[in-house]
RNA sequence: GCGCUCGUAGCUCAACGGAUAGAGUACUUGUCUUCGGAACAAGGGGUUGGGGGUUCAAGUCCCUCCGAGCGCACCA
C-alpha cells in the first residue's frame, strides 16, 4: 500500500466516512504533506459549517494518530492539512534502494488481461509522425498497465488491402521499378498513384481495376508486385518498432479481417442488427443516438467498419478472455468508433464494457496540419534523424567513440521526441516545433536524462570515497527531493488507471528539477560531513526512480551524454 | 445544418470542483577556476474567449454567444 493509500484509509476509518473525498499532495509545501477536503464534502451533506466540522475532525484525528502522521491541522475554508513524520521519508529511501528499478511496481498480479492495439501503419504507405505519436502513446500506456500487475498483449493492425494499395501498385508500374522497390520508391509510387487518381480518369479506372485484382488474386504480375511491396513495407515497419523500442505479440491484417467481417455482417443482417439500404448494408446508428454507417458497400465489399467486426472476432480467437480491448487511434476517428462499438455490442453482447477506444490528438507543425494527399508528409524516420543530428552536436564528451556518440544521440533524440508527445494530456493536438525540440533546453526528455546521468556520475565518483547509508542522520531536515521520491508509486498508479502518461511526465520533470536544485545547493560527496552517506542514498534512490519512470515512458538513459 | 472536442501568460503546455491559477520558453538580471553549465537562483508578464447560472468554493459543472479543429453513406 502506498503512503497515500495508508493515509486515506486512516481518514476513512477514524472518521467513519464513506463518501468520496480527495486526499491530495498540496502544490504549496506550507500546506503540509497531504491535504484533504473531507470536512468540506461532509459539511455539505450534513448542512453544517465546514470549518466547525473540520475542527471536530482534527480533534478525532489527533487522538487516533498513526505512526506515519506527525501533525494534523485545520486551514483555510476547512481543509485538513497533514504532515508526515520524517522517518517515513528516510525509510522510503531505504525501500527504494532495496527495490531498485522495481520500486513502484505493483507486484500483485491483478489477473486482468489487456489487449492493446496501436500504431497500425499501412503497408505501401509511409510510417509518418502520426503513427509515431500513436506508437509512443500506445507503448507508454501498455507499460504503465503492465507495471500495475496486469498482463498486456500488444497488437498492431495493418491495412494491407484497399484502394491505397492499388494506388501504390499503379505507381510502381508507372515508375517502372518492378519488384526492385524499397521504402523510398514505395512512397513515391503511392504519392504518384494518389495524385493521378484524383486528376486522371484513365489512371483512376486502372487503379480501380488493380484494386479488384489485388482482392481476387487473378493477375500474376500484380500478385508479384503486391507480395514484394507488402513485405518491403512490413520489414521496414519492424525496424521502426525496434528503433522506437517496442515488440508486438500479434500483427493483424485487413486481408484477414475483411472476409470474416463480411461473413459476420451478413449473418447479423438476417438477425436484424444490420439493414439493407440503397444497395449497401448499414448499421442504423440513429437508433442509438449515433449516425448510420456503411458496413458492406453496394458491391458487397466490406468497409473499414465491417473489418473492425472481423478484427474483433480474430482478437477473440487469439486473446480471449481479456478484460479490456483498447484501440489507440487519433481522435478524427471518434465518431466512427462510437458507431462501431455499438454494433460490436450487438454482435458480441458479452463484450459490452470490455472495449475501449483511446483517442489522442494530432501531431501538427506550427505551419499547420500535414497532409499525405499533398505529399506534405513528415516521416518518423526523418524527424528522428533530424533530432539525432542536433543531439550529436550537443555532446561535449571529447573522448567518446563515434559508435558511442551515435548511440547516445539516438537515445537523446528519442527522449526529446517521446517527452514532447507524452508531456501533455493525450486528447489534445500537439504543435511540434522542430527547432524548439532541437534546442534541447528546459523541460525536455534530455533534461530528465541529463539529471539522471549527473546523479549516476556522482555515485560512480563516490564509490571509492564514501559509504552509502539510508540511515537518517541526526538533526536531518527532510528535503523536498525525498518527499517527491516517496510519491512515485501513487503517481504511476494514477497514470495507469487514467491511461494518462502526462501525470508521470510532470512528476519526473519536477523530480529532476528538484534534484538539480539539490545538486546545486549541497555538496553531496563530502568526507567531512556525516550526512554525506545519506545524501548519497537519496541520489541513488533518485537514479532508480528516474530510470524506472523514464522506462515507463519508453525513454532510456545513456551512461554519459 | 447536426454531432464531438477544444479556447488558460507573447509562444508551448499543467492544474484529481478547493487555499495566492503554475511550469518551460522568450525577455531582464545574477551564480560559475564545479561532485558534469544540456545546470542553478531571481524578476516582470493573467479579467482562464465574452455573458449568465449552480455551489460554502468554478479555469474545471450547466445555459448562451463568439472563435478553432475534427466527423457526418458506400476511403481507412
Amino acid at each position: 500500500m502506498t503512503l497515500h493509500d495508508t493515509v486515506k484509509k486512516w481518514l476513512k476509518d477514524s472518521l467513519s466516512v464513506e463518501a468520496d473525498f480527495v486526499l491530495e499532495y498540496p502544490a504549496d509545501v506550507t500546506h503540509g504533506d497531504f491535504a484533504t477536503n473531507v470536512a468540506m464534502v461532509m459539511a455539505k451533506n450534513e448542512k453544517i459549517n465546514p470549518r466547525d466540522l473540520a475542527e471536530k475532525y482534527v480533534g478525532i484525528l489527533q487522538n487516533n494518530k498513526i505512526d506515519e502522521v506527525s501533525g494534523v491541522e485545520m486551514a483555510g475554508p476547512g481543509f485538513i492539512n497533514i504532515t508526515i513524520s520524517s522517518k517515513v521519508f528516510s525509510s522510503s529511501i531505504e525501500k527504494i534502494n532495496k527495490a531498485g528499478d522495481t520500486f513502484g511496481e505493483n507486484k500483485h498480479y491483478s489477473g486482468s488481461r489487456f489487449l492493446i492495439e496501436h500504431t497500425q501503419p499501412n503497408p505501401f504507405k509511409e510510417f509518418h509522425i502520426g503513427h509515431m505519436m500513436n506508437n509512443v502513446i500506445g507503448e507508454s500506456v501498455s507499460r504503465l498497465i503492465e507495471n500495475q500487475g496486469n498482463e498486456v498483449i500488444r497488437a498492431s493492425y495493418h491495412g494491407d488491402v484497399g484502394l491505397h494499395v492499388a494506388k501504390a501498385i499503379w505507381g510502381i508500374i508507372n515508375l517502372g521499378v518492378g519488384t526492385n522497390v524499397d521504402v523510398k520508391t514505395l512512397g513515391q509510387a503511392y504519392s504518384l498513384g494518389a495524385k493521378m487518381y484524383e486528376s486522371d480518369e484513365l489512371a483512376k479506372a486502372e487503379i480501380i481495376d488493380i484494386n479488384k485484382k489485388v482482392y481476387d488474386g487473378s493477375d500474376d504480375e500484380i500478385n508479384n508486385l503486391y507480395k514484394t511491396g507488402r513485405q518491403v513495407s512490413l520489414d521496414y515497419f519492424e525496424k521502426m518498432y525496434e528503433r522506437l523500442g517496442n515488440k508486438f505479440n500479434f500483427h493483424f491484417y485487413e486481408s484477414e479481417s475483411a472476409p470474416i467481417g463480411k461473413k459476420i455482417v451478413e449473418e447479423f443482417l438476417d438477425k436484424g442488427v444490420f439493414e439493407k439500404s440503397e444497395g449497401a448494408v448499414i448499421f442504423p446508428g440513429e437508433k442509438y443516438g449515433l449516425h448510420t454507417r456503411v458496413f458492406l458497400n453496394s458491391d458487397g465489399l466490406p468497409t473499414y467498419e465491417a473489418k473492425e467486426i472481423g478484427l474483433m472476432q480474430i482478437k477473440r480467437e487469439k486473446c480471449y478472455p481479456f478484460n479490456l480491448s483498447i484501440t489507440v487511434t487519433a481522435n478524427e476517428q471518434d465518431a466512427f468508433f462510437k458507431v462501431t462499438e455499438k454494433s460490436l455490442e450487438q454482435v458480441f453482447p458479452d463484450l459490452t464494457g470490455k472495449v475501449l477506444h483511446l483517442s489522442h490528438g494530432m501531431l501538427k507543425l506550427p505551419s499547420g496540419k500535414m497532409s499525405s494527399r499533398t505529399g506534405d508528409v513528415l516521416t518518423a524516420e526523418w524527424i528522428i534523424n533530424s533530432l539525432k543530428n542536433g543531439a550529436k552536436e550537443k555532446i561535449k564528451e571529447p573522448l567518446m567513440s563515434d559508435e558511442e556518440r551515435d548511440m547516445v544521440s539516438e537515445t537523446v533524440a528519442l527522449a526529446a521526441l517521446k517527452f514532447s508527445i507524452l508531456r501533455q494530456a493525450i486528447g489534445g493536438d500537439i504543435v511540434f516545433d522542430i527547432n524548439k525540440a532541437l534546442s534541447l533546453e528546459g523541460d525536455s526528455g534530455p533534461y530528465l536524462q541529463y539529471a539522471t546521468v549527473r546523479a549516476s556520475a556522482v555515485l560512480r565518483k563516490a564509490r571509492e570515497v564514501v559509504e552509502i547509508s539510508s540511515e537518517e542522520p541526526s538533526g536531518w531536515q527532510t528535503t523536498l527531493l525525498e518527499k517527491l521520491l516517496e510519491r512515485f508509486p501513487s503517481v504511476i498508479e494514477r497514470s495507469a488507471n487514467e491511461y494518462a502518461p502526462h501525470y508521470l511526465v510532470t512528476y519526473l520533470t519536477n523530480l529532476a528539477s528538484e534534484f538539480n536544485s539539490f545538486y546545486a545547493r549541497e555538496k553531496i560527496i563530502d568526507t567531512e560531513n556525516k550526512s554525506s552517506a545519506y545524501r548519497l542514498a537519496i541520489v541513488k534512490a533518485f537514479v532508480s526512480v528516474m530510470t524506472s519512470g523514464l522506462h515507463l515512458l519508453g525513454i532510456s538513459v545513456p551512461n554519459r551524454m
